[in-house]
DNA sequence: TTATAATATGAACATATTATCATATATTCA
DNA sequence: TGAATATATGATAATATGTTCATATTATAA
């Protein structure tokens, strides 16, 4: 019961729900993740250390970046849970749409190599 | 997203979600719960104000006993979770299978009819 | 090897949560 | 009606949580 609770726990926080679903999408560097959540690096930080400490993310280095993933194991069984259960509710969601939207923009510029804010006044 | 974060952290408490697994096996009043989870009426009854604010649980009075319910849309919802995703884990938690040999006593007892303490001393 | 970028971590603070105690409400039964 | 039962609720204290700030760690690049 404890596993399932310290989930429940750990996906009941705003930011840290946002940065599970973000990670859902794609593998994130905490970088990108302030980038996407316009959030400081602490506070990312911190809530990806809840997540890892919940078992519901990994870390692995690459480079000078530390790589976010969702597990393959966390990932088939939760899912089902996001794509049939909270799937329409989340969809409709503003801050889910605006972060999905920003992830793209995220991709788009290549936030990761340019500096965390690089990317905040838009180039082109 | 309001709607998931308040169901998620409704069940990311222990004494919440050992209710809420119990009301998924049987409609039960809160001197029932009191008895199953041996804890102290006002802290039963605060946890089912909870869990009804996340919309998980309903109430309706019977007499002079409130029953709590899962309305059928919260079951539908959270049924394929627990039965496939988290049932395994909680098959083998103390905690759930104690309680739920506790719902059968309290079934077999029948506890809402007597005292909430009658049982406690096995009367066979 | 020094500067810089990316990330982690510890301390401090404000806020939220949980459990308990005492008390209030509502229903039944005598 | 009054006593007893079942439940709810408000206040309080203890604990947990989320955020920020400052600082530490690690890796790259000059």
């Amino acid at each position: 019961m404890k596993e399932i609770l310290k989930a429940f726990r750990a996906l009941s926080d705003p930011t840290r729900l946002r940065i599970f679903l973000l990670l859902m999408e794609r593998d994130l560097c905490v970088c990108e993740l302030m980038f996407v959540l316009d959030m400081s690096q602490s506070r990312v930080s911190h809530q990806l250390r809840l997540l890892r400490d919940a078992d519901l993310v990994e870390d692995r280095r690459d480079g000078r970046w530390i790589i976010y993933t969702i597990p393959g194991s966390v990932r088939e069984k939760l899912e089902p849970l996001f794509r049939r259960l909270a799937g329409p509710e989340l969809a409709e969601s503003e801050v889910v749409v605006k972060d999905l939207k920003r992830l793209d923009l995220c991709v788009r510029e290549n936030v990761r190599i340019g500096r965390g804010e690089a990317a905040e006044e838009p180039t082109a």
